[in-house]
DNA sequence: AAAGTTCCTACGGGCGACTG
DNA sequence: CAGTCGCCCGTAGGAACTTT
C-alpha cells in the first residue's frame, strides 16, 4: 500500500490545476512543495521518477508517453471530470509549458491558481495566477506571437484587471520573439502608468521548454517591490474556483 | 530511517552520416 | 534509394552512498 504524504496531496492539487506535467515540471514542483521555504533548485530526476511510480502504483495519476517531446507525462488519475488528457491535441505543448513554469512559480514560494473563466465575450482568461505575500500575478504563457491586432484587446483587458481586480503585475513568460512582440503592442496599448507593470520575460522556447536564457530577469522581476495597489477590489481574484 | 543524490545499465526513438 | 550504424536524449529502475 502506497503512503500518501502532505507533499503528495500538495502535488496532486497541483496537478489537477495545470492538468497535465512533465517530469521536468515534477522535478520542480516537489522542491517548491517540499519542506525548504526556498529551495535552491530542482529535485533529482530520480526522485521525480520514484514519485510518479509510487503515484502511478496507488492510482492516482496517468502517464503517457507523447512522441513531439522526448518524455513522459503525467496527470491526475481523478477520473471526475477528465479522464486521459488528449497529449496530441494543439494546446498540450502549451500545457506543459504552463505547467513548467507553474512549478517554477511554487518553487520560488507562490502558490498557484487557475485564472477565472472569462466572465464575459470580450474577457480574457490568463493562463495562470501566482499568489505570494497577498499578491497575485496575471501570469501568460506565450510559445507563439499572436497576430498583433489581439493584443490591443488582450492588453487593454490586463490593465482592466490591473486596475480593478487588484492584480499587481503581469509576467508573460515566453520565446524571445513572442516577449518581442508582447512587449511592442504594450507600448502601444498600455497607458503609461500601468505600462511598467506588464513584463515579458524571454526564458522559454518554441517546444516550450524553459530555457533560462533571461532566468535573473525573471528572478529579479519576482523580488522587485510590487506596485503600490491603490483602488484595487481586494481579493477579486481569491474567488476562483 | 527517510529523503535525496549520484552512478550505473538497459531501452527506445529521432536523426545525421555513411554505405551498398 | 533504402538500410543501418552510432550518437544523443530522456525514461526506467537497481544500487550504493550522503544528508537531514
Amino acid at each position: 500500500m502506497v503512503q500518501v504524504t502532505g507533499r503528495d496531496e500538495a502535488m496532486l492539487d497541483w496537478l489537477r490545476v495545470v492538468r497535465m506535467a512533465d517530469t521536468e515540471a515534477v522535478r520542480w514542483a516537489l522542491a517548491g512543495l517540499g519542506d525548504s521555504e526556498v529551495p535552491e533548485g530542482p529535485l533529482s530526476a530520480r526522485m521525480a521518477q520514484n514519485w510518479i511510480t509510487r503515484m502511478l502504483a496507488a492510482g492516482l495519476v496517468g502517464r503517457g508517453r507523447p512522441v513531439f517531446q522526448q518524455g513522459s507525462v503525467v496527470w491526475p488519475a481523478n477520473t471526475m471530470s477528465g479522464r486521459v488528457p488528449d497529449l496530441y491535441r494543439q494546446t498540450a505543448r502549451h500545457d506543459l509549458a504552463v505547467a513548467t513554469v507553474a512549478a517554477r512559480y511554487l518553487a520560488r514560494g507562490y502558490e498557484w491558481r487557475r485564472d477565472r473563466r472569462p466572465r464575459t465575450r470580450r474577457d480574457h482568461q490568463a493562463d495562470g495566477v501566482a499568489i505570494r505575500d497577498g499578491m497575485a500575478e496575471l501570469v501568460e504563457v506565450e510559445l507563439t506571437p499572436k497576430t498583433p491586432i489581439r493584443y490591443k484587446a488582450i492588453h487593454s483587458n490586463h490593465a482592466e484587471r490591473l486596475t480593478r481586480e487588484g492584480f499587481s503585475r503581469v509576467v508573460y513568460l515566453a520565446t524571445p520573439a513572442s516577449a518581442r512582440l508582447v512587449v511592442k503592442e504594450a507600448d502601444r496599448w498600455l497607458f503609461r502608468d500601468l505600462r511598467p507593470r506588464l513584463v515579458a520575460v524571454p526564458v522559454m522556447d518554441a517546444r516550450g521548454a524553459w530555457t533560462g536564457d533571461d532566468d535573473a530577469a525573471w528572478v529579479a522581476h519576482l523580488m522587485a517591490p510590487a506596485p503600490t495597489l491603490q483602488g484595487a477590489e481586494p481579493a477579486l481574484w481569491e474567488v476562483t474556483a
